[in-house]
DNA sequence: TATAGTACTTGGCCATACATAGTACTTTTC
DNA sequence: GAAAAGTACTATGTATGGCCAAGTACTATA
């Protein structure tokens, strides 16, 4: 129990709600999304990224398009689909009570 | 993947945080915390909430001392420790920070 | 004594984030 | 045109924390 570790269970749930976010404003592939996550200093490696979204894909929230790329090989393009927009609003929800909450506990005053 | 279970893995690492800041407002057990947990609208059972306060104690977060009560059995009122208290300094940090990154993230405008 | 209530304990399950290694395709370099 | 470097995606195994469910132990009440 040390504090990398509480880190890394306090981003459990919350790099979903993440990507999801993402992906909702227009169509992107992996690498744009580390470089948003990256820029918000939410630091995500490869093997975390591509299987949270073959999990969403799968789920049924997202889907893709592969897309011809002049310096590499193709790109999947995802974007959100109806159940993913869905989802992703009682995410919002969910994570605004959570917030919430947590400034109810972390603001009281000594009693 | 339901919404059911994002849920509970938003919450991973915030109940360590959350009752770590109850028990530094003063000396409480169990029972004292789930009723500020249930009153903040954080729903937590005994079988998560045992566990968690038996790992902080023996990260050396807590110590407890028995009181007896008029009531039932006795009961175990925990207390912070100096390195409990260094280590919820840390977690406040993190926590601020991954508020930031999520703000980031979700109030951005479409591009 | 039997029942209900309170407080704490334990064992097993599951999903996510991570580390690490590997596959496949394209462009560059010699 | 073969080797090297870069880009994009895939696969496997580990650790952790929250949860369910059942169980122990003590006290007060009926």
């Amino acid at each position: 129990m040390n504090l990398e570790n509480a880190q890394v269970q306090m981003r459990k749930g919350i790099l979903e709600y993440c990507i999801l976010h993402i992906i909702s404003r227009g169509e992107v592939y992996a690498s744009d999304m580390l470089d948003e996550l990256t820029s918000a200093k939410i630091i995500v490696v490869e093997g975390t990224l591509y299987p949270l979204l073959t999990r969403l894909k799968n789920a049924g929230f997202l889907e893709y398009k592969w897309v011809e790329s002049k310096s590499g090989p193709p790109r999947k393009y995802y974007k959100l689909t109806d159940k993913g927009s869905k989802f992703l609003g009682r995410l919002t929800e969910t994570w605004d009570e959570l917030i919430h909450s947590t400034q109810m506990i972390t603001t009281k005053s000594n009693a």
